[in-house]
DNA sequence: CTTGAACCTCAAGTGGCTTGAGGGCGTAGC
DNA sequence: GCTACGCCCTCAAGCCACTTGAGGTTCAAG
């Protein structure tokens, strides 16, 4: 199949496939007349990196999770590298929420305070308030 | 003061300063002997910047809400750009927490199925189960 | 034979800086 | 006066994971 057939199959665009190919990520495939060509593997390795980007897992992490499948040793290796996944998740997760908690909290005080009164500065623009 | 004094005072570093001058965030300042040197607006000035940057607002944004300071009209439109703002995070927040409970299901998932049996694919890298 | 879609390569842009190369300014000690 | 050192300067490239655009080629249909 060409390289659009490809694209469409796995969910992921023209650019991304050539793009994944330059950095190595996939191996390039045969051309017939300087088009590429693909075969039903090369569609499972596509595929295999767009779930691993839906789930969010760099491209570097990607590219592990490939070798170790082409390894067949997939599960262990993969097991650990979605643990420490999930942990950089959460931890992003808990910054966002005292963001959250930073940024409604100067909202609202924004509302009881200056808006609501002739207070002279918006609290959300008061440094020290909300410091991450 | 000179750059480095004003990056201490603010909290940022001296090359993010320049950057911030370089794209029209912030004046540029007098020279002498072709070294910047900064007064005090510039400390407050750069200290809001860095107010803004832990809130996580973009670089546009804390352009807008400079512009509404420098009007003096900074509490409204600023409320308006932190609602906007906080709808943002909690979009982010709820994406993230649906991907958390992708990956903690896989990785449970692969404890249960494939560690622990002789199963012959891990589950974490079954295209269709976690599509985000 | 021509049209048009799909393909090709290469370069630049995105955001928000950081890092590095290669050189200038200012002050203190000798 | 000279040197050493720290701070300053500009400009360019690097990071991530692509997207977008320009300009040209190949392929299948009419």
């Amino acid at each position: 199949m060409r390289i659009g057939v490809l694209a469409k199959a796995a969910g992921v665009s023209v650019p991304a496939i050539r793009y994944y190919e330059s950095i190595g990520l996939l191996t390039p495939p045969a051309r017939q007349g300087g088009q590429r060509i693909y075969g039903s593997d090369d569609l499972r390795a596509l595929s295999l990196v767009r779930h691993c980007r839906e789930l969010d897992f760099s491209i570097d992490e990607t590219r592990d999770i490939l070798a170790s499948v082409q390894r067949r040793s997939p599960c262990r290796d993969t097991k650990v590298l979605a643990e420490k996944h999930l942990g950089s998740i959460r931890k992003k997760i808990a910054e966002l929420r005292a963001l959250e908690a930073t940024v409604a909290a100067l909202v609202s005080g924004c509302e009881t305070t200056c808006c609501g009164s002739a207070a002279p500065d918006c609290v959300i623009l008061q440094p020290g308030c909300g410091a991450a």
